[in-house]
DNA sequence: CCATCTTTGTGCACACGTTCACAAAGACAT
DNA sequence: ATGTCTTTGTGAACGTGTGCACAAAGATGG
């Protein structure tokens, strides 16, 4: 998911699965609640409900942490609490950036989940100058200019970019020229990095495409299990009988 | 990814793989750009730079939605992009509810990349009376209460929450019960949800903290080739040797 | 009409991820 | 101390996704 080619070809015995890796936020989640309630120890099977996965699942991920488990008993909430942030690296403050203070960029600088967990907002950029000085959430708006000192001057290794499609990549240089080496893209643009820097993406409009193409094979399955009579939600759709495929609009 | 169980038993051969399907809107976008340039054609390779994947996977993906390519030439843009849309779903109309109108949905709401392919925004929900009939992005803010209403007059079956994390699940629920199939969730909740209803998940910190994790790595290994001397960037890290797993706070 | 050249579509091998199912570990009671 | 009962940790089987490498398709030029 992140970019870099066949990245770690298993250098290390240390190699936690990435499918691993994007789980184990959600375990510290379920997890941080447990220990807000005072529950001392969880088994693999209710900590697995909290974090909707399968049992077998969760246990295998904490088996690449090590053995943190007491059998016959469970995990000792506290105790994977602080091995996970450990091993996620929140034991300690990272500093990020958010590039493009727009209704987006504004929403994640108000974001509380930020500050709760490691993570430090450390500045605002925005490319335009009448934003520069005004305040948004509790933060001034620094220029675009200021942005290479910025990451400079805060040691930032973690950029979030939130502008419009077409100033993505030119500011994810100048983040990755500065010495950013992790970016968590929000604007609809695939952006090319230089290899040991990582990119995820945030796309709310694949989301729902996603969602689109299931919700469509739904109703589809629906309209036939109904006695082929196509309901009205089957709007455009192109007739697709059991190998429908109908050239339509082939253009040339 | 989404809910539901062994879903998709490969009933049909139509059978699309999800990681397939996740790609599509990204080809889909890619292919968009072109058209509004004129490209009349592209091949796997220079389409797959513009989507940011490897060619063979590209034609592999395409390969499930059937040979749309010409060999020696490549594809047809206007084609695929219809191709595609009619297999995402995108050639009717999806009406959509965003519910939670604070600072993260106000921005969705005005994120204009939602009109733009096949969505469009039926309501606005929050349940704070005092922004009822509040307009944002145009759309007049409308009360909790009439979420069930709007939900069937608009046929509305893709619902984007955005409240805070303890509001999720019960407005899930209703969404549900009122008829949504799909929802995309930007609360960081686990959402529980009936066989044969599909959730996608944003969530912000995740994305952060597997960042952190791979910054972190790399923070490590820098240090391990720089002669095992720790740089200032490793703070509060435990000194994890070539095995290093330092109990350090095991209470009780 | 034939030769050449480009680019697709896909069989195959491999890597990664998931799930099952069970032996081993330990708690706890007697 | 011994036995029972719970729950972990993991080997093995399976399923999904990825990438190579190449034959087949068709365009294009002579």
């Amino acid at each position: 998911m992140a970019t870099g080619r066949t990245h770690r070809p298993a250098t290390r015995s240390r190699g936690i699965p990435e499918a691993t890796v994007a789980r184990l936020p959600l375990y510290l989640r379920a997890l941080t609640a447990l220990s807000e309630r005072s529950v001392p120890t969880v088994s693999s099977e209710e900590l697995a409900a909290a974090a909707g996965v399968n049992s077998a699942k969760l246990r295998k991920d904490f088996s690449y942490l090590g053995s943190y488990g007491t059998r016959g008993v469970g995990y000792d909430v506290e105790y994977l609490v602080y091995q996970i942030s450990r091993e996620l690296g929140l034991t300690q403050d990272w500093p990020v950036v958010i590039v493009g203070i727009g209704n987006l960029g504004a929403a994640l600088a108000n974001y509380g989940g930020f500050a709760s967990r490691g993570f430090r907002v450390a500045a605002l950029i925005d490319a335009d100058p009448a934003m520069a000085g005004k305040p948004v959430a509790g933060i001034p708006v620094q220029h675009t200019d200021e942005l290479e000192k910025i990451i400079q001057d805060n040691g930032v290794s973690i950029g979030v970019i939130a502008t419009p499609a077409g100033a993505a990549q030119p500011v994810c240089d100048r983040l990755v020229a500065a010495g950013v080496t992790s970016i968590l893209n929000f604007a609809p643009t695939v952006l090319n990095v230089p290899d040991g820097v990582d990119v995820r993406k945030v796309d709310l409009s694949i989301e729902l495409q996603i969602l689109a193409f299931h919700e469509q094979r739904k109703a589809g399955e629906e309209a036939a299990a109904d006695g082929a009579l196509p309901t009205a939600a089957r709007a455009g759709s192109a007739d697709q009988g059991p190998d429908g495929d109908v050239p339509a609009v082939m253009p040339a």
